[in-house]
DNA sequence: ACAAAACGGATACGTGGTATCCACTTAATT
DNA sequence: AATTAAGTGGATACCACGTATCCGTTTTGT
């Protein structure tokens, strides 16, 4: 499942009126685009009270199902869960990507500004930890965020942006975390990254197990970044009971491409 | 993309007809059962020498292409590769279910005398490291093999089995690198199966970028686990350049569920 | 009261997978 | 070589599910 499907309409104007579709073959639509309907926000002309709530409505309602089942969820269902009809969601966004980058922009700001708290704090290593609780915490309760960082879905541009702007920044704290003697001296500030991804794996994996599941390999994690791991705090919470590791181990999706 | 989506043709009986397919609607095939032709291997007539010689050719292709690409391939897709019609592996493989079981029961065993082998090494670490070494490089180079060990894709039972087979002899490897000081004593046999994840998820972001990154993270994991981590060696390879990061991180499947 | 704006949801449309059907080809047997 | 059962192939039915449209109806603002 895309997150972002390839729109799949766009009919054709020779096929208009020609695949059957009783009832509709003439008269092109009066709402498609009656004067510059869409974009609300650039263009000057208020909404109208009820479109505004409306809208409103429909930014809860995709702040709520994305945070809770990702970027995956339909428009349809966002629709429905607004309590509002799929044409109102279709007429106030074009499409789902610019509902999702008017939503997560903000979102994703966060993590750039938690970056730059750790940067700023006295102990770089404790700023580290501090970003990787931080971040992966908002992860873990978001699922759309999560999805953001993590899988690019389709063409999300401002993903990448926020990314690269992370980057430099993530690199200056583990030079510093590097002069403190704190991280082990072969770790690069890539690999911040890929331990982000590390436990996005586990998040995912164990959301519906224990939510808290990450803690403890962000621990482990953790512990082999280290230049002083024994100085670390034991591990929380305890791993899932023997039992249940095979659903962690079954809940995590997999690899697209098929031709 | 369900590895194994739900069959959906299954003719409901009462709606043969109803909803046009001219020149179809009559006559039930001749081909559907014509005295228990399914099953070979089991049935004692042998198949004829052509029959044979594509039965092979399907399984080789599948082989192929379930390692490429991930057991998300589709059986028209083998059925091409293969140079057959997808009819010839429709009456060979009932599913793609029983492709897949008669394809991986071999591989999964695979897995389970890796471990058996690292349990019987004198060295216990030196048992978990070259277990690890071996069963994701096993992983890196099969997709398809990666999927039935972490994605429990539908209802393979296969893949649950075996993990149950390894979860024992995990537990024995894990107590004896507690008993020779090797192991971090708060790490339990569990944790085995979430680095396994964690490393998964390396493998599968990082297969276009560098597909022996995960040697890197996994040496990270490992100082993570180890009561001794500073005498581990290096890690190698070197993490991705940081313009790849991008790449890696963009390179993971999303999460299912809708609705 | 009236027009403009907005609504809603049935529905077209596309994609992409599974599985079928049957006219044709081919191996095995006589 | 003739016969025929076994096997083939691939167009196609079928379905799930997503996006996006269209237009009769409702609501808002003046």
């Amino acid at each position: 499942m895309n997150v972002i499907t390839q729109p799949t309409h766009i009919r054709d104007p020779a096929s208009l009126g020609t695949t059957g579709d009783p009832g509709t073959t003439g008269d092109p639509g009066t709402d498609g685009d009656p004067g510059t309907d869409g974009d609300p926000g650039t263009t000057g002309r208020p909404l109208r009270a009820d479109a505004e709530r409306n809208r409103e409505r429909i930014l809860d309602a995709a702040r709520e199902l994305f945070a809770e089942r990702g970027l995956g969820v339909t428009l349809n269902d966002i629709a429905h869960h607004a309590g509002v009809g799929v044409g109102t969601v279709y007429r106030r966004f074009p499409d789902k990507k610019q509902l999702i980058d008017s939503l997560f922009e903000q979102r994703l700001e966060e993590l750039v500004e938690l970056l730059e708290r750790a940067v700023a704090d006295p102990d770089p290593w404790h700023g580290i930890t501090t970003f990787f609780e931080a971040a992966l915490s908002l992860q873990a309760s978001d699922s759309g965020l999560k999805e953001l960082v993590t899988g690019m879905p389709g063409g999300l541009e401002k993903a990448r942006t926020i990314r690269g702007r992370l980057m430099p920044l993530a690199d200056e704290l583990v030079g510093r975390a590097h002069a403190s003697g704190q991280m082990h001296a072969d770790i690069r500030h890539q690999d911040m990254a890929i331990a982000q991804l590390m436990l996005s794996a586990v998040i995912d994996a164990s959301r519906d197990v224990d939510p808290e599941l990450w803690r403890r390999y962000l621990g482990i994690v953790l512990r082999g970044l280290s230049a002083q791991p024994e100085r670390l705090g034991p591990l929380t919470p305890d791993p899932p009971a023997p039992e249940r590791v095979d659903e962690v181990m079954s809940a995590l999706p997999l690899s697209r491409r098929s031709g």
